[in-house]
DNA sequence: TTGAAAGCGCTAACAC
DNA sequence: GTGTTAGCGCTTTCAA
């Protein structure tokens, strides 16, 4: 027998647009007029092309669609890393919303790795009509190097400057100087941050924000998972710390382990801060206090800021969006606050 | 006035192949040739290629190629949750070890909505070349209907019977048989489940197993998530339970701090079990014991299937991972079990 | 209202 | 080695 595959639909050969018509005994075209929803179709017509395409159990190749109409109605996502909660949220309310305008989300997960993203983004640019970068951990030259000049691109938690994208950004100075204040007015004078990845942009931000209200604060190089704010919290008790801001709530989890490890009460004898307000903030012990990032409305707003440039527009606004600080019960007055602390923290602080 | 289809929208048309080929002074043949690394090309066309090529920006459109080559070199996966740690866990494996064999993941996430669900299968499976359905939660019937026959498709968590799909699966009745073994041990005999979502294949396993092994067990409807936890809590507590199993680590978080809120020692007065081991387990407080589940071979083990399906058609092999316990301080001797308790156990068992 | 035909951007025989 | 020529499955003028 001939190459030809057994086109009566025991074979495993796609059922085409072409099979449809067919048995429909209509041209291509007309199937394609019915199933795009075109009232311009005898109904009879109609009715036969549907019922056909149901019997056949036919589906639209997307690719081809994508190809003919010269544009996929997909939009890529590509996150740091799916496993910390702050980015599903983001990923959803995003997917959501593009939802409602007939658009595809493809997500990426770069797990944390600048090459892996510049890859991902190549890759996943040549598949989409658009694209957002969540947090985006390479670097400014890589970025600008590698993002498709012309494909809508919006960028989030990353300045780049002269910005060669649109971007939406929460601006996580303000959070670090409410977290500050807090703190402060608490009586915390020996404060130390637990650093998130030093690719991350909103980390830069929030360390500066840091350094600039808080120029004695101890800084300690840690990252974004629990694990290695397990590994970093002992640090900052040794430090002679009353608190301890920490990258994200994932962090902030395992401090609060390490110090409950360490008999260090919170808040107590240390006051335990972190930045997301991830779902299980709210039922650690203690509650964790957190500053809250309007995740929904990030991915939200990213959607509407991609759209406007996928519309014509390909100026791209240049979104800001607050945090808030939610007080909740890991942080509390500075009793701890002894001239020997104190002296421990100068010894430490250099 | 659309005198030419921009699809791209901020200004320059696409650039393709035929752009990359006149610049180059070559045919298109020769320009794919290059970029897809066939060396069967004179040296300095393909050098002259790749320069033209650098500098035009070209990067060859995804959809192109797939309608061209006949495979998208995509697979698809749609998950019930990504904002469940536990999926994040296996989506990342699976696209890893795709990702060796050259291949792409989109994710799709259905947010435990069946109709969502199924209608994101259908989209899904339109542009792609094979798919993952993660603990699926449509039913069978409806299931049936929409996976497309002929795309190369595995189902993880989920018994379809007869198999349509291929499937991986985590025996959850061994978990829970597991977990009871545990806490009859420890001298618990009033227990409670908080279950899961009733579309959940998995909760209906671990459902089946409680109740073949503790036919008198306490089943409390709940979720999972852990506000569903903290709001189902105090039931178990009011039933008499010693020892409640949640859904997953989620709903135990929320179970955990529903307990605390009422007074009730953990594990002094009530033991807590969850299902996953999610990271965040191992460092609330206390740290809690639970079910182990294969969440990385999981996701490879599926892009094995699934691979051995995209070669040829074959049917699709079954494959069946262990979980397991993993005992943390959230269990403890049942020292509270009085006469009082399971009087008002009895009572409320009916 | 419908069909024929020309692509969308790319790859893959098949010549030369 | 390299170019020519068909498509891949679909949409969309353009005629009829």
């Amino acid at each position: 027998m001939p190459a030809k595959r057994d086109p009566s639909g025991a074979g495993g050969r796609r059922v085409t647009i072409a099979d449809v018509a067919r048995k429909a005994g209509v041209s291509r075209a007309t199937v394609s007029r019915v199933l795009n929803g075109q009232d311009t179709v005898d109904p009879v017509l109609a009715g036969r092309v549907r019922q056909v395409s149901r019997r056949l159990g036919y589906h639209p190749s997307a690719i081809a669609q994508g190809l003919a109409r010269g544009a996929s109605h997909t939009i890529g996502v590509v996150v740091p890393d799916l496993a910390n909660p702050f980015f599903p949220e983001v990923v959803k309310a995003l997917t959501v919303a593009a939802g409602k305008d007939g658009f595809s989300v493809v997500v990426a997960d770069s797990d944390e790795d600048p090459e892996a993203e510049l890859r991902l983004i190549q890759d996943v640019s040549r598949r989409v009509d658009g694209l957002v970068l969540c947090s985006p951990r390479a670097g400014i030259a890589d970025l600008r190097r590698v993002v498709r000049k012309g494909l809508p691109t919006v960028c989030t938690n990353r300045m780049v400057d002269p910005p060669l994208t649109a971007s939406v950004m929460i601006d996580s100075g303000r959070g670090m100087q409410a977290v500050i204040r807090h703190l402060t007015e608490l009586g915390h004078r020996r404060i130390a941050y637990l650093a998130g990845p030093s690719s991350s942009s909103s980390n830069a931000d929030r360390l500066g924000a840091l350094e600039r209200s808080l120029p004695g604060a101890v800084v300690i190089p840690t990252g974004s998972k629990s694990q290695e704010g397990y590994a970093s919290a002992a640090a900052a008790a040794e430090a002679g710390a009353t608190a301890v801001i920490c990258f994200n709530d994932l962090v902030a989890f395992g401090a609060l382990a390490r110090l409950r490890a360490l008999g260090v009460a919170v808040p107590g004898e240390m006051s335990v801060v972190g930045f997301d307000d991830i779902p299980a903030a709210d039922f650690v012990h203690p509650a964790l206090t957190t500053v809250r990032l309007p995740k929904a409305e990030l991915g939200r707003r990213s959607w509407e800021v991609l759209r406007d440039q996928l519309g014509d527009h390909g100026a791209g606004a240049s979104v800001r969006l607050e945090p808030t600080l939610v007080v909740r019960e890991s942080t509390g007055k500075a009793i701890g606050v002894t001239e020997d602390a104190v002296a421990i923290g100068e010894r430490a602080g250099g």
